[in-house]
DNA sequence: GCCAATATATTGCCTGCCAATATGTAGCAC
DNA sequence: GTGCTACATATTGGCAGGCAATATATTGGC
């Protein structure tokens, strides 16, 4: 997969792996390689700063973990992000679907004049 | 729609309007419209450079068209482009699975481990 | 002792689409 | 005959946003 492929999406990535439970960055990270058959290979440069801007943004809450002298951030949705998430997959759907339309009309599920949001 | 949410897919949208039959540049921007339900909403700073280097790939060929005094560039898929537009297609398709494998695990279609090209 | 895996963080860059702008024809309303 | 809109192409500059590179620290195997 080309390099920054999950470019518009990354958001809802970070938000849908969060959403079976609490994980730390790194995590996180292995959790979507393994998740999209290894398609996906975030990096640290790109996930970090997009979990510190989901906290900011009230989309996730943190906290830190101590293993020993190792330590380590566990991110949460709130109720905010699982309703962003919601939002994120909808957002989702309208995007494969339209251009999916353009690029495979034949391919059933594929927008079709008349189903607005 | 968001503004640049075709960013990584324009090429195969390009080539995939192209395959019915020559169109010219202001022609693919509405037929792009259309197909999509009126979601994508490309510009001419997008497709006309876009086209111009899709012909120096030698992924498309072009001619002048008059019309009275009007003149009109018509763009047709060559072979290559042909050939192409079945890899954009591919692409995409590892592309929503991947992305969607993550998104929404529980649907159907979406990338498990074991499916690599 | 050295290397790889685990773990977080920051800086600067580059890709690639978009907004703005320019230019010209054609047709219609007034 | 002026102004407006649709049709048609082209170019410039900007910027969002993910990535590469880099830095730092712990832990465990060989």
């Amino acid at each position: 997969m080309k390099a920054d492929a999950v470019r518009g999406h990354l958001d809802g990535l970070l938000l849908a792996v969060l959403e079976q439970g609490p994980l730390h960055g790194y995590a996180i990270i292995t959790a979507v390689q393994r998740r999209s058959g290894g398609a996906l290979d975030l990096r640290t440069g790109t996930i970090y700063p997009a979990l510190n801007r989901l906290e900011r943004q009230g989309l996730l809450s943190s906290d830190w973990e101590s293993i020993g002298e190792r330590r380590r951030r566990c991110y949460q949705l709130t109720d905010a992000g699982r309703a962003a998430l919601a939002g994120k997959r909808a957002d989702w759907r309208a995007f494969t679907s339209a251009i999916g339309a353009v690029l495979d009309p034949a391919t059933p599920g594929n927008a079709t004049p008349g189903n607005a949001t």
